[in-house]
RNA sequence: GGCGAUAUAGCUCAGUUGGUUAGAGCGUGGGAUUCAUAAGCCCGAGGUCACAGGUUCGAAUCCUGUUAUCGCUACCA
């Protein structure tokens, strides 16, 4: 049987901006994915980077007197530095200055050009020569035909473009989401990019020519490839596929697009056009999240409340990594509404479910073990307690979660995989094992059913591994067993441990105090 | 302005094709326990389902209007 590939990506992010819990995000929500997938035995590919091309890199450049490429090595450093801070396992790093990239990105641009899928045409609009910046007919509208900064007035003008030509792809794009209805999600970003489809579609340009720092479009290097264009590929170029050994193309299409919903147009609309001109096949699945506010109030600039890495950092020597992975997996925007990142609901959540459900259901289970049975893993007999299948229960969950998994419904994965620890706490206060160690003649019975609730709390750690791994390994440390590396299948089936097994006590979520002020 | 969506318990949200006392989690009040990180378990309180009409034997669920909030409206990522 040949393994089953995943390929799975964030949006590769802006070199002019300084990183923030959005980036973090998506790129855990990523990470969370592809450890599973992993995990389940795919052959995973999980891929970020930074896209570094445009005229806002080359003019911070310019205004620190530094070059456009030294600029992004610099600010790349920061992104990738990200990756190992956050314990990201991202399998590739693309950067859209690398030379392979940009060979690669003319290459398919030159096929599209061939194609006539790209055409070079004039285009028109209102130019602010202030802000050398073209506005179309309708903000041009909407900005009383003046410049926004200047107050000059915008005057019309034409410059030469090469265009996509998005406008032949109505159709088929009609047909793609008619076929595929989970090909964007959350469902209700989908509504919204239809509603702009029956709107029709007009050619977009993908080059300019007002500034020089981009991959130039072939054989016309006065027009430099349109950043967003340059972007967009960069999920196919990561893999080779303009390259003649397409060793990585075996990953391609992509299980998951994951991307904000600022972005999704370009991703649900332009670059299938762009893939179903290359006659590349279409990518599986773009979802969308949506944004985190602080406190209730959006995130901007002039507030200054953004929750950059500083801030982050706070939360993680607070409540350790993984409460923040926990935080943002289970509580974020993973639908269509924003959520809310506060600290007094990080706290509850820290609370509720890492401290008083996974750490102290495992607290008082190896707590007993070790007590009762000297901290040796006690036999079980078969038995069925309080009407408690364990294995069936087990089986069940660990199905759940993986489908949930595999279609990105990792907020219902985690519940799954948590509704074990809950069961567990149910199970120990219904069978109250406490009560058979003071009867002599009860052992037996006592070893499994403390037998089940240890092998119960393994299953659920293996799944709850990949949003909290490093917790999971400081348990499976505990339990002197070992986190599968490959493929979890075996290690998820019930009796994986073995009686005898010497294991210690865990307080895995230290309790820690509310800090009200920063 | 145009298109689209949402308004349900203190908070965050579920409520399938209209049908008996509207649900969950968190928070909150009470109780019985003690293995455990004052955690876990049980019981309870709490909603005129935004507002006003209408259709129907019957509407949170369908229709109309009002109000409020939000998203999209394509060349800044």
């Amino acid at each position: 049987m040949t393994q089953e590939t995943r390929y799975i990506t964030t949006p590769i992010y802006y070199v002019n901006d300084k990183p923030h819990i959005g980036h973090v995000y998506t790129t855990t929500l990523c990470d969370v994915y592809a450890r599973a997938m992993r995990n389940f035995g795919h052959d995973v590919f999980f891929l970020t980077g930074t896209d570094e091309h445009g005229v806002k890199v080359e003019e911070s450049a310019q205004k620190r007197g530094i070059t456009p490429q030294a600029l992004a090595d610099e600010n790349a450093a920061v992104f990738q530095s990200i990756m190992e801070m956050f314990s990201l396992t991202n399998d590739a790093f693309i950067r859209t200055t690398d030379p392979k990239h940009e060979s690669q990105v003319q290459t398919l641009v030159s096929g599209l050009l061939a194609s006539g899928d790209v055409y070079l045409g004039d285009f028109e609009g209102w130019y602010d020569s202030g802000q050398e910046e073209y506005h179309t007919e309708n903000s041009a509208r909407e900005l009383d035909y003046k410049s926004p900064i200047s107050g000059k007035p915008l005057v019309r003008a034409t410059e030469k473009n090469y265009y996509f030509r998005l406008s032949a792809y109505q159709k088929k794009l009609e047909k793609l989401f008619a076929d595929h209805p989970d090909f964007v999600r959350p469902s209700s970003r989908r509504n919204e990019v239809l509603g702009r489809l029956r709107e029709g579609l007009q050619d977009v340009p993908i080059s300019r020519t007002n500034f020089s720092w981009g991959i130039p479009m072939p054989d016309d290097p006065e027009h430099v490839i349109y950043v967003w264009i340059d972007a967009l590929f960069n999920y196919i170029t990561a893999l080779d596929l303009g390259e003649e050994d397409k060793t990585l193309g075996k990953y391609w299409p992509a299980n998951y697009h994951v991307v904000g919903k600022e972005i999704l147009w370009f991703h649900a609309v332009i670059w299938p056009a762009i893939l179903m001109a290359l006659d590349l096949p279409l990518p599986k699945c773009i979802y969308a999240h949506s944004f985190w506010i602080s406190e209730g109030r959006k995130m901007s600039k002039s507030l200054g409340n953004f929750i950059d890495l500083k801030e982050i950092d706070k939360y993680i020597d607070v409540y350790s990594m993984d409460a923040w992975r926990f935080y943002l997996v289970t509580q974020g925007p993973l639908g269509a509404t924003d959520a809310d990142f506060a600290a007094a609901k990080f706290h509850d959540v820290y609370n509720a479910h890492l401290v008083n459900t996974v750490g102290n259901c495992a607290s008082r289970v190896t707590a007993m073990i070790e007590k009762y049975f000297d901290g040796a893993v006690p036999a079980d007999n078969g038995e069925i307690f309080a009407e408690t299948d364990w294995k069936s229960i087990c089986s069940k969950a660990a199905a759940c979660s993986q489908s949930a998994m595999e279609t990105f419904s990792l907020q219902e994965a985690v519940e799954c995989a948590m509704s074990i620890v809950r069961q567990v706490d149910l199970f120990i206060n219904t069978t109250a094992p406490f009560k058979l160690a003071k009867d002599e003649t009860k052992q037996e019975e006592l070893g499994a059913i403390l037998y089940q609730c240890i092998e119960a709390l393994r299953i659920s750690s293996i799944l709850l591994h990949p949003v909290i791994p490093v917790k999971m390994d400081e348990l499976h440390n505990a339990l002197n067993v070992e986190m599968p590396k490959q493929n979890t299948s075996t290690a998820l089936e019930w009796g994986g441990m073995e009686p005898g097994t010497t294991i210690q006590k865990v307080a895995l979520f230290p309790r820690v105090e509310f800090a009200t002020s920063e």
